[in-house]
RNA sequence: GCCCCCGUAGCUCAGUGGAUAGAGCAGAGGUUUCCUAAACCUUGUGCGCAGGUUCGAUUCCUGCCGGGGGUACCA
């Protein structure tokens, strides 16, 4: 007779639940609704498992003494007798501290981090449902240039957002907008059709174009008559029906299937392409502009610096602005910005147009994307309606990105206009040593340097990523695991660092295999694969043993998981996550140095109970990583 | 000039209106008959300066200093 499994344990979310009893007490008191109420795991052991500093917050709308109030709410909680807590205390300034029942609370612990399921929404009990669909545009790199690590960091930010959101149950669309009819692109057209450069064998279609763009820049620098070919090439993109337009249109195409195929390797993808020229073929922005016109957003200045150009006034008044920003230039043409402004009236469903949609590759079934046209095939499909736009874009476009916002604040669209957020991120420069390796003079000594697409000064994700492998390889076990190794590697190093941190990219911290790094969390996850594997599972229902404080520890650890998911989710965080994931992975080491070997342990009830923790971190650790958009691997 | 971001240990960065501010790296020393040493242990008088708000400020406010970015009929 086979073992029945051991029955799930109940469902509880202890610092929830915590919470909601404090909230209880204060609402008796009548200061719920103005005392926000943390409850979090104590800073010190000797203070208990959690902590509350709620009748700190209450001091001041209670006017009185801090640690009174704790005594009370103290008393408050006792009364409430919750099956997990076996004791409460007070300490100063104001703490209510409470002493975790083990048996009932590991077993929760370890029993909701193996029930973890991709498929079902994670997030803590207090949180509400998300209110609809939010739309992620991110990456939106020009299709001119081989992708370097400033846009591998977009990329990185805005896809492991779209996870962290979609993890916590929200419906979630990600979008890659191609600038296909920019001044970028436009560059590159000229030097492939007038300055006969030619790709060398083997070269990457988007690292040949790289090299275009740097080689037209200096030909202007030397004859600035050739940029009337530039202009001339613009207004025919502009145009459209034109043998430039289809050059343009493919040369476009070809960078973009390499940036899909770099931005793959990192296990980065997107529901939609949406393309500006579509944006224009369709009238998108001419609707807009009516939109605008005659809601007033917008008006035709007629003195000034910008004479002759629609604009939107900075200080939402009419009539000549300096500072005003110009969204129809004086030859008729729109300007990116404006362009922007109707694609985001379009992703709030507020346009009153769509696009046409197509298959990007037809004939390439294991390519599922799909891209916006002009004149597609596919039926509508319900792109965009979005409730919250999530615009990742570098903190330098903050102003145009104000103005798209301003867009739709002033065609009467308010609340859309707050649900529109700029997710800005600080750029990707060099650090003096890496600027150094690239040929960059770092004689006048400056903390950073500015990477520069134009002058060729800057790493390329897939060189990175190359490197990333060549490092690994001497220890992965094989090609596969070298390659998720390397770019979980990269993707936790852009990712770590805080949104408006400038990241002074340096080659040793974004190789690291060491320390605090991607590959210390995927293979902390490996070494707990290793332990599953090697001890038999637990036949009987898990029985709790007295807790060694490195065991304590690991709990509080797995338990904070859905709380550091909901506040990376708040936060459009990835960084937060990130911090978090290391954590666990140390306590897991801390646990895995400071035990005795489970394989050796001689008493059933604390094997199996060991062996269920590690899969509880295994579970745990798997799920974050995934939400960090890194690999899991069972071994390295 | 105006606006935004940054300033925490030698370096790179977390962090929070509260309980003794934490990691990684670099340096020094140590750990392997033991589930993966890509690991662990030991070693540290740091919140730019000055005011203000507060019972309490590294955290919030103001001013200053230093660094970066923006302020295009580029994106």
């Amino acid at each position: 007779m086979r073992p029945s499994p051991p029955p799930d344990p109940p469902a509880l979310d202890v610092r929830s639940e915590l919470a909601s009893a404090v909230r209880e007490v204060l609402a008796a008191w009548g200061v719920a609704d103005r005392v926000e109420v943390p409850v979090e795991p104590s800073a010190r052991p000797e203070f208990g498992d959690l902590s509350t500093p709620a009748a700190l917050r209450c001091a001041p709308v209670l006017r009185r003494a801090p640690l009174q109030i704790a005594g009370e709410l103290r008393e408050g909680l006792a009364a409430r007798h919750l099956p997990f807590v076996r004791e409460w205390t007070v300490s100063p300034p104001g703490y209510v501290n409470c002493r975790l029942d083990d048996a009932v609370w590991a077993p929760a612990v370890i029993g909701q981090a193996l029930a973890l399921d991709p498929a079902v929404p994670l997030r803590p009990l207090a949180d509400p449902a998300p209110a609809g669909r939010t739309l992620v545009e991110h990456t939106a790199t020009n299709p001119n240039k081989a992708a370097h690590v400033g846009h591998l960091r977009n990329a990185c930010i805005g896809d492991s957002v779209a996870r962290i959101l979609r993890r916590a149950g929200e419906e979630v669309e990600v979008q890659n907008y191609i600038d296909d009819t920019g001044v970028q692109v436009a560059d590159v057209a000229v030097g492939m059709r007038h300055l006969g450069l030619e790709a060398e064998p083997g070269e990457p279609f988007d690292h040949f174009c790289s090299r275009v763009y740097v080689e037209v820049g200096r030909r202007y620098e030397a004859e600035p008559s050739l940029l009337e070919l530039r202009a001339r090439t613009l207004r025919e993109v502009e145009a459209g029906g034109n043998d430039t337009a289809r050059f343009v249109k493919d040369l476009a195409g070809r960078v973009v299937d390499r940036h899909l195929a770099t931005m793959g390797r990192f296990g980065i993808g997107y529901d939609l392409l949406t393309w500006e020229s579509d944006i224009i073929a369709l009238g998108f922005w001419q609707r807009a502009f009516e939109l605008l016109r005659y809601s007033g957003a917008i008006v035709l200045a007629a003195g000034g610096r910008h004479a002759g150009c629609w604009v939107m006034p900075a200080g939402g008044e009419t009539g000549d602005d300096e500072d005003a920003k110009v969204l129809v230039k004086s030859d008729g043409v729109a300007t990116y910005t404006a362009k922007d402004i109707a694609y985001q009236l379009w992703k709030f469903g507020l346009l009153g147009r769509d696009f046409h949609y197509r298959r990007w590759h037809p004939e390439d079934p294991a390519s599922p994307a799909t891209t916006t046209s002009g004149e597609g095939t596919l039926p509508a499909a319900g792109f965009g309606r979005a409730h919250r736009v999530i615009n990742v874009i570098d903190a330098r476009q903050a102003y145009p990105q104000q103005v798209v916002k301003q867009g739709l604040a002033r065609t009467g669209h308010p609340d859309e206009a707050e649900r529109s957020v700029h997710l800005a991120y600080e750029v990707v420069a060099l650090s003096p040593p890496a600027a150094a390796a690239l040929g960059v003079d770092v004689e006048d000594g400056k903390n950073i340097y500015a990477f520069s697409g134009r002058r060729g000064i800057e790493v390329r994700a897939d060189d990175l990523l190359d490197r990333a492998m060549e490092r690994v390889a001497g220890k992965a076990a094989d090609p596969d695991t070298a390659a998720r190794l390397a770019a979980g590697a990269i993707r936790y190093y852009l990712q770590k660092f805080s949104l408006n941190q400038v990241i002074a990219f340096d080659f040793d911290e974004a190789l690291r295999v060491s320390g605090d790094s991607g590959v210390y969390l995927m293979y902390s996850h490996a070494r707990a694969a290793g332990i599953l594997r090697r001890v038999a599972p637990p036949t009987e229902p898990l029985r709790v043993p007295g807790l060694e404080p490195v065991e304590r520890a690991l709990l509080h650890a797995l338990d904070g998981y859905r709380h550091a998911l909901a506040e990376a989710g708040r936060g459009l965080s990835p960084s937060t996550l990130c911090t978090y994931a290391f954590g666990l992975a140390s306590a897991l080491t801390d646990f895995y140095e400071h035990t005795e070997a489970i394989v050796r342990e001689p008493d059933p009830v604390r094997r199996d109970f060991r062996r269920s923790l590690v899969a509880a971190t295994r579970a745990t650790l798997a799920d974050c990583l995934s939400c960090l958009g890194m690999a899991a691997p069972d071994r390295v």
